[in-house]
Parts: structure tokens; sequence; C-alpha cells
DNA sequence: TTATTTCTTCGATGACCGTCGAAATAGGGG
DNA sequence: CCCCTATTTCGACGGTCATCGAAGAAATAA
């Protein structure tokens, strides 16, 4: 669960991770219904595949993930990705589909 | 050297072709430049690879290239990006390295 | 302790990607 | 027409990626 500290991250990686459409729904449920686990978002892959992307996430810098139970609710690091890249994620989520 | 049309410009698409190290110095040495060739940015890649990474800034809807005596100048689409993914490319450019 | 739920890790598979040399293309100048 | 220059296309190579089933881990409930 531990996440890279907000001045480590790099934006090549944010982008590739937002890249994926999997993970850019992820993301957009995410900012729509707040923090979540990856088996509440409905999504259709495997929960190995969800897993994946979620650490993929992670480890870029755009969501954190605590462990509450036998769950782990993932959120945005939003405030941290504004820091960061001022109005990059902002301009994600407002993309039109 | 045809463009897509801005409207069909997907975001999982741009997104990919900005997160290669080497195409977003293509982007950030463009928006710097302005229109500007391949070979005349500077960069080490063979022309081969400069073509490649070119080409999926072109289809991916970042850049337009035109056709002038030998060579082609290629361009960032700012407009038409800023109408259909407001505040996406501008918070890339101004992103910290 | 045993079973259940939730998620992660492992291993495999098929697809895609960045890279470059070599060959092809195309315009401009002699 | 031939050559030079700038770029693209082709084919190949090694590496990365998305996907999923199966097995593992970890907390909770019975």
């Amino acid at each position: 669960m531990a996440v890279p500290a907000i001045d480590d991250v790099e934006l090549p990686a944010v982008l590739h991770a937002l890249a994926d459409p999997v993970r850019l729904e992820i993301v957009r449920l995410l900012d729509q219904r707040g923090e979540s686990t990856c088996s509440a978002l409905g999504l259709s892959q495997s929960p190995a595949t969800l897993s994946h992307h979620m650490r993929v996430l992670r480890e870029s810098g755009v969501v954190a993930t605590r462990l509450e139970g036998t769950s782990r609710p993932s959120r945005l690091r939003r405030d941290d990705l504004q820091r960061r890249f001022p109005g990059l994620l902002d301009a994600v989520l407002r993309s039109r589909r």
C-alpha cells in the first residue's frame, strides 16, 4: 500500500497510467463516488486484472489505497496531483468521453 | 500527412502519445520553437525512430505535419486540442520536469 | 480452527511498443 | 536524368503490457 512521495511522481508514469481505458474508467468512478474498492466499481474485468490496474495507478502516484478489514478502498490523490501537476487531473476528468 | 478530425481524437490515444519521454520532449520542443522538423529538434534517436514518434503524435491528434519541399515541419494542434480537451495540453506543458 | 470474503501474487499467453538498419520514396538542384 | 537531402516504410529484435486462472495471504465470522 506504500505510495510514492508526490515529488517523486513522474509525468510520463502518470500519463501512462491514465492512458489505459480501464484505468481511466476507474479514475472517473473514483472521482464520482469517492473512496471505493476495486470490486465495488462494477467493472467486468477479473479481480486479478483490476488489482493489476490499481497497482499501476498506485505506483504512478494517481491513487492511494488503505486497508480496512478484508477490503482495500482506494481514493484519488487529488490534492497531491494538483500540487505536482496543476490542472492535469481536472483536465482529464473534465474531458468529454 | 492526413490528421484525424479533432472530434475523433480520443483521450486515451492522446495520453498514450504523451506518455513516452521522447514524444513528450518533442512536444515540449515544438511548444518552445514552434513549427519544426524532426531533424531540427536535435534529438539523439535515429530518423526512423523519430519518424515513428511523429506518426504516433500525428495519428493521436497531437501534431499536424505539412509538406515543404523535401522536409516535413510539424506543429502542435494547440487550438484543436484546447477545444477538445480544455486545459490538458497546457497542464502537460506547464508541468515541472 | 475452519470457512468466507477480498484482494494480491504468480505464471503464462498473446498483443503491442520503442528501437534501429536497410531499403524505398519524393522533392530540388544541377 | 542523376544525385543529394529529408523523411517514411519495412522487417526484425527485445522488452513491456493487459488479461486471466490458480494459488496465496490476511482479516473477519462462526
